[in-house]
DNA sequence: TATGAATGAGTCTTCATTCAT
DNA sequence: GATGAATGAAGACTCATTCAT
């Protein structure tokens, strides 16, 4: 008895629906679900496979180890933030600019916590024992960069190339605090959060040098 | 071969050094050191009591709970934290206040980065499944009314309870971003870090200029 | 060595014989066994699986946990009792079926003696400290109501339902006594079993010498 | 510095109370009440030892092995129930002789269910893997003489020293069903326990041959 | 004598992964 | 391409026991 025929009498139903690469985004869209509401460490491969609807060894077809699984799902995080970067940056100018990219940031952050956690948060493999060069945030350069390119924008051309580098990773940074511990403790007794997220912001940019109104200075 | 040649030819002999609390606080210090190099979840207590020496189960003599444990450590963590804040609160004052302050925590982050990693950015415990109700945290208000104490003291006394947390948890927030990317992510390329540091912290406070309040400014 | 070569050398191979339900079967056999032979809690899921000729996390294929296994295999010993008290409970009528159902009853504890000491012998989880309220003998009422319904047929309709009961379980905590005894000890100078037997069973019912009151009879 | 001055030193109380034989009569008396209230394979020499107010190794002090302090719980148990037993097997005669000697076999079962838990209960260490030779029991055949000496003070010498035994295990066999279960399952809906006692020690002879009432014979 | 400290062997259970079909 | 079944390795934790003091 050959295998087809094996499988013919013993009826094990296959799962018909999406195979091949929707099957993939599928499993995807899952582990992300899982690892930022569980954790990684906390997620199964059994766990994602059930929630898919397929076998644990399935996943094998579609990724050669859980290690990949999760790289994949922390690329995916960060191109999703970039897109969402790449789609505000050419809406505004000056110093509404940073303000709007600094809001498209933090609700990125917030509005899809499992992916930032995802790409920020979460303890990758250490496969050597020591601390990880981890894809995420490697991948995560183009994420810097663009803001580092809205900061061009906003503060102009007077600025050296290593100025440009402070403030734009300093702003990165204040913005990475906001969002991550909003999401990583959320219990905390947080003051109104609208208004957080707004002075937040304002204060990424130091106010407008000249005192605009009234008295002039310099 | 009986255990008893058995156990002269390996040497398994007890080991007799260090016991009682001194004991306690070598395994508090590689649990430390494993745990912010590896993770909480991926450090075993094999690996624990094989780093400090002893044996499984030896462990259990000073914790109840691998649980138990990490909260200790966590707890350490955040004391130590706590302690270098309380110790600079008074050294300084006005704006100069802020930027010790941001210092003390930086250079805490820094130098400590096992403890900072193991108060604030580790995975806890998520006992139903949802997002952890983490004991670290919760005991690290104190460290936030510590720095919200020094907020007050260098805004004077004009500004309402919420406009005091408003300011305090951006700050903290941006803080922690900083030391948590630093920390997380060494091999990002930053600028010079000394450099990062000073302007960051500067940036908690916007300068010093005019007083814009009375008087408008747009 | 690579592993694939060990694996070749070792012959750790999987086992296809007996899949699914069989295996579960198989499982609850040894299980039985086992657990009567050297009681529930010397009995460990490595022994368990041994004697299958499976291993250890194979068990939890079939079974979530030792507890479940045990209730499992619980449960089935007292079904195997009820299904032989129902089944001899039509087959004679008055005193003869009083002899009948111990006849059935011992028959049943001695035969399988497995499942008897497991139904009611073998110490189950204690939640609190306390005593058990195990699941064996709740689920062993309905053995007992069978054992009631045939005292209401013996004895016919002149006894209280309370009498009914008073009879009822004096006369099951005799069979049991006798059945738990020569399963515990069988080492013990016993007179002969079959005699014993017989002569317990006879003495479960007053003999029927002389109505005491009203019409006398033989 | 020598033991006896490190001891002054660092004050390491011992436990002045009873030494020696008290010392190890207490113990008994712990393990006694803890394995029946908790099993035997539940109980661990450390409770047990805490029990006490010792030290875990000072059990060893007074037992070789757990097992042995087992066995010698269990030796007690039945000796307890041998100096019941003979202590009322001279204080009645004919028919009551053996309800006094069933109703001191119950009292001391349900008064005790420690003791007759472990006497009878219990599941002892199988050491080659196969039923054991229950030391317990072995050592209860004492008892069991005594209740076959009952047994021929009330039946007279018109029986048969097999008939003898068969009439006393099986009278044995109906006690020990009654005390196991009622102290095994206390949950059952048992009746009033009392009657049931009373009604189950009644059963264990057959009723006097002639017709008791009104007419009598002998 | 008694103990604090320690331990090897064992408990149940879960994991990522692989094999044969 | 997919799967049911299985597994080695490891997880946290407990136990009876022993050693040096």
């Amino acid at each position: 008895m050959d295998m087809d025929t094996a499988r013919l009498i013993t009826g094990t139903g296959r799962k018909p629906k999406g195979m091949g690469p929707e099957r993939r985004e599928e499993i995807l869209a899952h582990a992300l679900r899982l690892f930022s509401e569980h954790g990684v460490h906390t997620v199964s491969t059994r766990q994602i496979a059930g929630a898919v609807g397929i076998s644990q060894p399935s996943l094998y077809a579609y990724f050669p180890t859980k290690q990949a699984l999760v790289e994949e799902v922390c690329k995916r995080a960060f191109g999703a933030l970039t897109e969402r970067m790449r789609a505000v940056i050419g809406q505004a100018s000056g110093r509404d600019l940073m303000a709007t990219m600094g809001r498209a940031y933090v609700d990125f952050g917030l509005s899809q916590p499992d992916a930032y956690r995802v790409a920020f948060m979460i303890e990758v493999a250490r496969p050597d024992g020591g601390l990880a060069q981890d894809p995420a945030l490697m991948a995560g350069i183009e994420a810097y960069l663009l803001h580092r390119e809205a900061v061009v924008k906003v503060m102009g051309g007077g600025l050296s190339e290593e100025a440009i580098d402070l403030l734009a990773q300093s702003q990165w940074a204040s913005l990475h605090g906001l969002v991550s511990l909003l999401i990583a403790r959320p219990t905390f007794p947080w003051v109104d959060r609208e208004r957080l997220i707004e002075a937040h912001i304002d204060s990424l940019l130091p106010p407008p040098t000249a005192k605009p109104s009234r008295v002039s200075g310099t």
